[in-house]
DNA sequence: TGAAATGTTGTACTGGCAGTACAACATAGG
DNA sequence: CCTATGTTGTACTGCCAGTACAACATTTCA
């Protein structure tokens, strides 16, 4: 069931907006068929029914994010400068797979109960985050934190949904002036964050209780 | 669908985990039934089938956390207190009902097919924090952004997802230790950011001395 | 009280669709 | 040319959501 003949491959990519449109319980292995041009018979000959389907499109978007977040955190900038390139880099993959995007989010539940795609999910787009912070703590570009995993989940969380916003809206402004413009406005949170000055100063004092 | 008597919504609450555990596609509604203890032909009598029971649960978690979330905001203080009494208020509900929110986050895609459910989860979780943003730079207890839009769907994605995995993992120290544990985090993420004041100085030319 | 309205439930059935079985056909490569 | 492996049409099976409906229960109110 593995190694999926590349022809096959792209044709299966005419599922995505299906998919994204109708959820995969809503879109029947026929009408899968039908879209792809790739018969029922072959589809189920390679993968393994629908949710192979799902997994397979899934698996490839994750790996990409994984890739390019990869590439954007192994220079030898600080960590703070490396988060942002991290931000920027996971934005613009899911922006310019808008399908991929919304059939992740409304399958979610069924993406996160197929065991590799769990995996997947996790390593493509918290463990980076993760990491950064722990990196920028160590090299002074960021501040530590007294809860770093909740912290760290909620900045996942920040630009996940902000992408998959980004992904399910779409835009006037074309695909990559989107991702600039959310991951401007998300590092603009998470760095510096939403109080103004004078109530920050008041903070700096004591850290809480 | 008209009103369901109060025993039969009380008993419905118990098919909660079974939806959490195997998404509402793994269960049968013959599953629903038992759990429950309605028979099948009471459901059907009363709800619109599988997606009924889910938007009857969800429904009510929405209108909980809606419900929390507007009397954490109707007080007087200004908007950041707001904001971090919402936070609160927020995760309490969520980290409060581990199933419901488990169900929701799996099948989010259904949710938001259900259109009632799609406009309750708007404002039950995105409204109040883009008008709490809106109101803090009106008072000037929060700083001006130059995406606002952007930066309230991250907001409520930083919150969300935070409370969607404080709820999906459970805990040992019990649900209120957990909810003001993450409250904590993500409002020291969200006010004050991540940057560490020397890089914050880069930024905003003249701040602090 | 009694009878109509409304709610409750068991049982039996239907239809749609995922997944399977398999045979016929194609193609590659050794 | 013969065997491996892949491709595809067709026909079938089984599961399960949803429906139909009749029998029974409870509430309402005249």
């Amino acid at each position: 069931m593995r190694k999926l003949p590349a022809k096959l491959a792209s044709q299966l990519y005419g599922a995505a907006e299906l998919i994204a449109e109708r959820g995969l319980d809503g879109t029947k292995i026929d009408d899968i068929a039908e879209a792809t041009g790739i018969p029922k018979a072959t589809i189920y000959y390679h993968l393994d029914g629908k949710n192979g389907v799902l997994a397979f499109l899934l698996g490839d978007l994750l790996d990409l994010i994984a890739g390019e977040v990869g590439v954007a955190v192994s220079t030898v900038e600080d960590a703070r400068t490396r988060l942002e390139a991290a931000v920027a880099a996971q934005l613009s993959v899911m922006v310019e797979h808008p399908f991929l995007c919304r059939a992740l989010v409304g399958d979610l539940g069924r993406a996160t109960r197929l065991p590799d795609l769990a995996e997947a999910l996790r390593s493509a787009f918290y463990q980076p985050i993760e990491k950064l912070l722990a990196d920028g703590v160590a090299d002074g570009s960021l501040r530590q934190v007294a809860d770093p995993g909740a912290v760290a989940m909620s900045v996942f969380g920040a630009i996940t949904v902000a992408g998959l916003s980004a992904a399910v809206e779409g835009s006037s402004t074309g695909p990559s002036a989107d991702a600039a413009r959310f991951s401007a406005a998300i590092c603009e949170l998470i760095l510096d964050g939403l109080a103004t000055p004078r109530t920050r100063d008041d903070h700096e004092s004591g850290e809480r209780p």
